[in-house]
DNA sequence: TGCGTATCGCACTTTTTAGTGCGTTCTTGT
DNA sequence: ACAAGAACGCACTAAAAAGTGCGATACGCA
């Protein structure tokens, strides 16, 4: 019973989407059900053993919900949790960040990759 | 000219408000200015080290500005830039999820201290 | 039989991140 | 004269995170 102590709410927070993975994972899941080989071609530079142990733990802190279909070739399924649902809101706006933040630098000059830009839908409002 | 790539937007985003310190010293700042010796007090557990290291290193990605008064003992103030101010909105949504689930998972039994609670304004409407 | 599939575990190594301890600078207060 | 204060830098160590490589399963198919 270790008395647990954050400085600030943010601790909190970073304790369970922090690391190089989590964040990203999260924001493939937003979007619904993805199968683990899906994941790992959305997310092609994670390894087999990184993606399986985030997962994980993104399970045990309850935020992604972990199906097994018992069957061979084995089949699994991962989702959000309500509570993983929660962070949805976070997540966009850690994504839209990072989008203006690249677009900023690439004016600046710097040659910049983004292979999954979120749709959000250009104000491409109704045509005329 | 390492043409960078980053599967999707949140990715550039952790790489510069994550780590262990980092969001918790901008979440600090963005109240405003304060000095090296504040942010120490105000998040006790962190070295010294590792406070400058980090301010140095938002400094390097444009979030937060230092201000050297060239005086002795030395006097040195620490704010967010205007392109830190733009996560003024981010660190809200970080900080209210990690409390809110600080509530949850106190509600659930765990043992925990939150030193700095944001003063969410607590619907404290106007008294009667 | 031997191959491909989809998921994961495990042991091990490498890399990255964080922490420790000590030195420096001038000035003010005692 | 001496200690304390503020903000570092630097060399070094320790701990945590990520990556590599290999094995297992159990089925369907050529």
């Amino acid at each position: 019973m270790t008395e647990k102590t954050y400085n600030i709410g943010v601790e909190a927070t970073m304790e369970i989407i922090g690391g190089k993975w989590k964040a990203i994972i999260l924001c493939h899941l937003r979007h619904g059900t993805m199968r683990s080989g899906e994941l790992r071609r959305a997310i092609p530079t994670i390894t087999q053993k990184m993606l399986t142990q985030q997962l994980r733990e993104l399970e045990a802190d309850g935020i992604v919900h972990r199906e097994i279909f018992n069957q061979v070739p084995p089949h699994v399924e991962y989702s959000l949790t309500e509570r993983g649902e929660t962070l949805n809101h976070v997540l966009n706006q850690l994504c839209t960040w990072g989008e203006q933040n690249i677009d900023e630098r690439r004016a600046n000059g710097e040659a910049i990759t983004l292979i999954h830009r979120d749709d959000v839908p250009n104000k491409t409002v109704s045509p005329a």
